[in-house]
DNA sequence: CTATACACTTGATTATTATCAATGCGCCTT
DNA sequence: AAGGCGCATTGATAATAATCAAGTGTATAG
């Protein structure tokens, strides 16, 4: 009974990663059932990691509940955060021989794990499936591409306001209103800023109206057309 | 006989996009004849486009002789570099609905250009092969957080040092002395920096020793050790 | 209820980088 | 050879962002 339960949320994670890309594909249903089969859920502690730079890749990872973030630290101490994953978001699907960043819990989270050997056989069984895999990767790669434009082109001040939007519209489920997961310190190593132009950033948009900001990580946009303008 | 040694190059050029990729992979080598078959090869005038932004992506293209460069520009004038193709290099690949970029030829060039329609036919008749194709985007994935990491955490002066290192490797043919095919500019759009600021670090590197500019784009990399320091 | 710790904010100063403005250099045309 | 054109360099100044240094909550433990 409570392992019905269970595959019934992980098929909808499974179907918010993959659905878009599969949709009208022969089979996808299909896939996505024996794929839940094949899925384990693990526990991990805030601050906690699901997979470390130079681990060898055997699964992919889906935060059921609770956010993780890929980054990769170097030995001086600076930190390049790659991307923030919440519910149904994906991590590790196209690494090769070993990962080139490290995941971390940034709260308590439940994370569905599915080893990719067995995903490859189950490929095997659907290859109109198998054959829109790619389109998965291709997504990852041009919100990467994305992420590369802003930085090389944007202004502190403009990079957090792209930030804020992005967090609006995939935490605030519709609404305006949204809780951050992550630090001022993790929000700065994804924008390539300082912690303290960060904040600064933050206390500007408070200032002009743009937003308000309820407690340190629960956010309002109030006028996401100015916000838009602020950001280019 | 002019065709025969056309497929030769051609061949050679796909050996170096997915030879390391397929090695030791069954059919790889007939995967590779059979692709070559149906390449066709383009020649592009410097600064024509081989494909622009949203385009709808029907082909891959390897420059086989001569350099690209893909590139995002917006309506304001601002533009960014994602990457520069040398002989053998890849594009096209990961692209689903529509290209998000555009790629230029930086000078005078023949391009090969395979239908993607017809390599996933290919592909069909090789699943060793096809199992491994991932593993080509993979690869560029990893470049591009490279990339991203150094956009991030680096100073302008240390991306020009990872931007030379970078070229030395890749044009250099195991030499120190390379010939640049992209202006001052392309660069600083690659590397998010103004041209002068881009400009000031070549000025730099030449006063401190660690490279040469015979002229504005011929460079010997004098130091590499220092540089590797220099970059970091 | 107070002390403490931790994260965030704010202020002052410095460093980096962009912008504006000449100037220089090679190349092509005449 | 002179002029002009397209890039690159260099200089001066302004804007942006980092760093150093206090403060300000806010939550938690005692």
């Amino acid at each position: 009974m409570s392992l019905d339960i269970n595959k019934v949320v992980i098929k909808t994670s499974l179907t918010s990663c993959f659905g878009n890309h599969f949709k009208e594909v022969e089979g996808a249903s299909a896939f996505i059932d024996e794929l839940a089969e094949d899925a384990e859920e693990i526990s991990l502690a805030q601050g906690e990691y699901v997979f470390k730079e130079k681990d060898v890749p055997e699964y992919i990872y889906i935060p059921e509940s609770g956010s993780l973030m890929l980054e990769r630290s170097t030995a001086s101490g600076s930190r390049q955060v790659f991307a923030f994953l919440f519910t149904g978001n994906l991590a590790g699907l196209s690494e090769n021989v070993s990962y080139s960043f490290s995941a971390k819990a940034l709260t308590n989270c439940v994370v569905i794990r599915i080893s990719r050997q067995l995903m490859q056989d189950i490929f095997d069984k659907y290859p109109a499936v198998a054959k829109r895999y790619h389109d998965v990767t291709g997504h990852i790669l041009s919100l990467i591409l994305d992420q590369l434009f802003i930085m090389g082109q944007k202004s502190a001040h403009q990079r957090l306001g792209h930030f804020l939007l992005d967090m609006e519209h995939r935490l605030g489920r519709g609404t305006h209103k949204f809780f951050l997961p992550m630090s001022r310190q993790d929000i700065a190593d994804y924008l390539g800023m300082s912690l303290e132009t960060a904040s600064r950033g933050f206390s500007k948009l408070k200032k002009d109206g743009l937003i308000t900001i309820e407690s340190n990580y629960q956010i309002t946009v109030l006028d996401k057309e100015k916000l838009k303008v602020y950001a280019d």
